[in-house]
DNA sequence: TGTTGAGGTTGTCTTATGATAACCAAAATA
DNA sequence: TATTTTGGTTATCATAAGACAACCTCAACA
């Protein structure tokens, strides 16, 4: 990454602490007002450097439209939710109980959020109640992988077997039963999404 | 939290989806375009609303000043490891595989890193091998705290408890032994940390 | 049945903000 | 020394964008 003189890491710095700070990006006025200097141009002569530089983005034509190309943090911020809601693929946001931030790696492709683990069902694979599972949003799974499905308005965490006629979730759990969904028999399976991540706080 | 109509929830989301892809939040404009409305009246009341009921701060006289009140809690990245050596408090730099990131609620005190689980021996606690540790740095233990302590210069994840007379490593697997540690037998003991939470990728 | 609130429209006003011109000065660099 | 780069000033302009008035519709509700 190609070098800042001291002015370009002084703007730098202020940009990332008003996203910081308040959440939004600075404007040049702004910008000019922190270093303590009159009028924009020189403010635009530092934000063209610094994106010829490969720091920022400028989305030129909006206000404060300046964005990061730094990886600012490896990480993503993602909602838990504490149910979810028959149909819907994503969840509602009166669901959600809180944030947590989970390394970027572990989101490959789609929506994700985190669902707090109810019931001992899957035991046997090392998910206990009160866990977060990371939930990939996905309509479909292949044969294997847990996932969150609601079956008759409720959600369960199960792993997920289509056979031929009919499709079953297991537990990992010897104290309760697959639960089997055959067509046509009035019961409605949809899948929310696959589990791809749990995480334990101890 | 107070609930929200589909039309208020449809801005919020809206709001959220801008922030997290284009690094900053909309105009007013910008969410009339997207409910597909005209006019920018029906928007502010309904950021009003969202205001109201605690989702959202107004920045009056801001372009684009609209935060969450939800705030997208920040993280740490963290080392992991792929093996602990004895004597010292912090992973040695050559032994470190990679580096993940984990929400900073996590974090109490102290420095952390992740350990890659090896073995099955807190099977029973649901700990997998493979799994990654997230460890606070500390030299002593609670009884009945899972710690990572190395043992005559190995190092193992195991149950504390500290009796009368000596100190026990108990695994959560009852195809292992408990660990016995008597005072003055030459074994020598020494905790490196307490392991506060448990990552695992599916 | 009247009232309230969510949701919306058109239009206007003012200010915030990005873009740019014309020019200056010091420091780094060829 | 000539030239480029960095960093800056004072203007001006067009437009992006927030604020708000006046008014409309519809559903919920006591």
């Amino acid at each position: 990454m190609e070098k800042l003189t001291p002015r370009q890491k002084k703007v730098l710095e202020f940009i990332i602490g008003c996203l910081d700070e308040q959440g939004y990006p600075p404007t040049l006025r702004d910008i000019a007002g922190y270093l303590k200097v009159s009028g924009t141009f020189g403010i635009m002569k530092h934000l063209d450097a610094l994106e010829r530089k490969g720091f920022i983005k400028k989305h030129s034509g909006t206000s404060r439209g300046i964005t990061l190309t730094l990886p600012p943090s490896r990480s993503i911020s993602l909602p838990i939710v504490g149910a979810v809601r028959a149909g819907s693929p994503h969840p509602a946001v009166e669901d959600i109980e809180g944030f947590f931030s989970i390394d970027q790696s572990q989101l490959k492709s789609g929506a994700s959020f985190f669902l707090r683990v109810k019931g001992d069902s899957m035991i046997n694979d090392a998910i206990l109640e009160g866990d977060l599972a990371l939930v990939r949003s996905q309509a479909g799974a292949e044969n294997g992988n847990i996932v969150v499905a609601t079956l008759d308005g409720e959600a369960t965490l199960k792993r997920y077997y289509r056979l031929k006629d009919y499709i079953c979730l297991r537990p990992a759990n010897p104290n309760y039963d697959d639960i089997i969904i055959r067509e046509g028999t009035g019961k409605e399976i949809s899948i929310i999404g696959r589990v791809v991540g749990i995480y334990r706080s101890l």
